[in-house]
Formats: structure tokens, C-alpha cells, sequence
DNA sequence: ATATTTTAAGATAAAATACTCTTAAATCTT
DNA sequence: AAGATTTAAGAGTATTTTATCTTAAAATAT
């Protein structure tokens, strides 16, 4: 459902946001070595990704020593559908699940009526929950992978 | 979320299933070639995809002339899910969206809490409809697309 | 028997996605 | 000013998915 690019992206987001929340890191940038190290995710996949939610203003980025990127927004102002929109397009949400070209309650396949309403729910959850959300979640569970 | 293999697919099973319930089609093998063209799509690419669905047992195939494939099974029997297994498997409905390795309660991810849920609903749709469902959608709208 | 129709299977080609590399530009450190 | 660090941008490569083609096999029709 998410691209690999989408879901790498939704991670790093939730790490940045979760990291500048201390007081170590608090308006610093964190260099995109260090956060792809960390995840154990691909620097050059990660920092080519980041381009776009740089362009998109969900993220400030610096050159040089020190450099990095950094969120613009406080964790409870930047929802996952906002990183989804930037990285993936919000098509999936639009489309039909059968591939038609249109897709609506007028104008419905034979399993729209089914399956609009999960869609909804899925973009509902994807709307609703925010990067503050899942810094919550780090917090509340124990085991919890980020 | 679907494959264009597995859409296709979807599509002329449910295509099949209506068709074999009228009394001209009834037991009658149906081309593929024929069902490609009704539903404007790939005949190259759909009869590489039933050859999934044959070995798999939810179609009987035919060679020669009045050859075709019909169903093995009537449409209250068959599972939306049961032709997404076959076509894409069902890796989705386990997978965690972040990409981890496992998922689960247990060792969840940040939002493994949120998404499990509505994987599960997914779920619940794709085995709860049946080829039958969608048959008495086409009967019941007017304008719907097959 | 022979020719025709139709699916099966595997090879090939094209397109999309995922991933990596190289060079440049900006910034900092000395 | 020179060198080091770090992101930007675009080109390049690899993998996966999608789509097509070719040949074979099976069944029917003549
Ligand atoms: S028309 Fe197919 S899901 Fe809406
Ligand atoms: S662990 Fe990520 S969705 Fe379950």
C-alpha cells in the first residue's frame, strides 16, 4: 500500500520528530547519515527521498558541518497523510480498487460499495494521526520499534 | 494494494460468475479471449494470470474449440480473498506497513496499534465477500461498472 | 488424418519502482 | 583562503512488475 520510498520516510519523520523533542537536539538539525545509521535504512534512498518533504516544507535542511534537516512543525501539526501525499500521491485514496477511471458512489464497480467505506477509514486514520501520536506510542510501549 | 494482475483478476472472476449463472452460459467453458475483450483487457495478460487461478482449483480450464474456463465452484463460494491469495498472496494482511520484519501485539511498531485494526477490516471484507456479492450489486445498481 | 481453435508454459520486452553513484553547491572549521 | 562536511540534483543501475510473444499441447471439427 505505502512505497518503500513512503514508508522510509514516515519512519525518519517519526525518529526527527521524536529526537528534537530532547533537549540535546532541540532545534539542531541531525545530519541524514546519523538518521539513516540509525533506522538501518539506505543514506542515498533516505537523503533523495527527503528532497521532496524539503520542497514540501515539512522539513528545513542545512549544508555543511553541523548540517542536516529538521522538522517545521511541531509533531502534532504534521500528520502521516502529509508525508504520504508528498512521497506517494493520494491516487490510492481517489481510485478505484478495480482500476476504473472513475470512482464514485454514482459511478460505482461492483465491490465500491464495500470497499469505499475502508478506504475512507484507512484515510481517516491516516489524517487523524500525527507524528506526535506515534512519539506517544514510543513512550507508552516498551518493545516498540522505530 | 491490488495488483494490476489481481484486479483483472477480480474483475473477470466476477465477470465468470455472472455470466455462467445465465442459462445460455450455464456449465459452458468462456473464452478468454472473449472475456478480455468484454472487459477491455490484456488477453495476453490475463490468460497468464488464470493460469494461477486453474492450478489453484478455482477455475477449470478447456482447450480446444469451445474451449475457455468456467468456474469450479458457484459464486457464494468464492472469496474476494480467495483470489487475492492466489494472485498476490496475502503478505499484506501480516506485513507490517513500516516495513519491519515481523508484526505483531507484541513487538509492534509506532503505529502498528492504529494500522493493525484496519488491515484486519481489510481483511474482514475480502473474506467475508463472495463473488456472489458482487453479482447482486451488478443486479442491484443500474449505471455500475463490470 | 488434417486443419483449426484454444489454453499452457516459458521466453522476452517494456515500464515502473527501488536504489546507488557522481558532481555540484552551500556551509563550517581552521 | 583552503579544506572538510553535508545536502541537492541529476544521472545511472538494478530489481520487480507488467505486458507481450512464441511455441507447444490438447481438443474439436472437417
Ligand atoms: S468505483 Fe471501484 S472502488 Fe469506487
Ligand atoms: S508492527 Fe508495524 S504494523 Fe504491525
Amino acid at each position: 500500500m505505502l512505497s518503500a520510498a513512503c514508508r522510509d520516510s514516515i519512519r525518519a519523520m517519526i525518529y526527527i520528530a521524536n529526537l528534537s523533542k530532547k533537549e540535546r537536539y532541540k532545534n539542531r538539525f541531525i545530519s541524514i547519515y546519523k538518521i539513516a545509521r540509525d533506522l538501518g535504512l539506505s543514506f542515498y534512498f533516505l537523503s533523495k527521498n527527503f528532497q521532496k518533504l524539503v520542497k514540501a516544507g515539512l522539513l528545513e535542511s542545512h549544508r555543511g558541518p553541523h548540517g542536516g534537516v529538521k522538522p517545521l512543525k511541531p509533531p502534532s501539526k504534521i500528520r502521516l497523510i502529509d508525508i504520504v501525499t508528498v512521497i506517494d500521491g493520494i491516487d490510492f485514496f481517489n481510485n478505484c480498487i478495480l482500476g476504473f477511471e472513475e470512482c464514485s458512489d454514482e459511478n460505482p464497480c461492483t465491490i465500491h460499495n464495500l470497499w469505499a467505506d475502508k478506504r475512507n477509514q484507512i484515510l481517516n486514520m491516516f489524517e487523524k494521526t500525527t507524528l506526535e501520536d506515534a512519539i506517544k506510542n514510543i513512550e507508552r510501549f516498551e518493545n516498540i520499534k522505530v
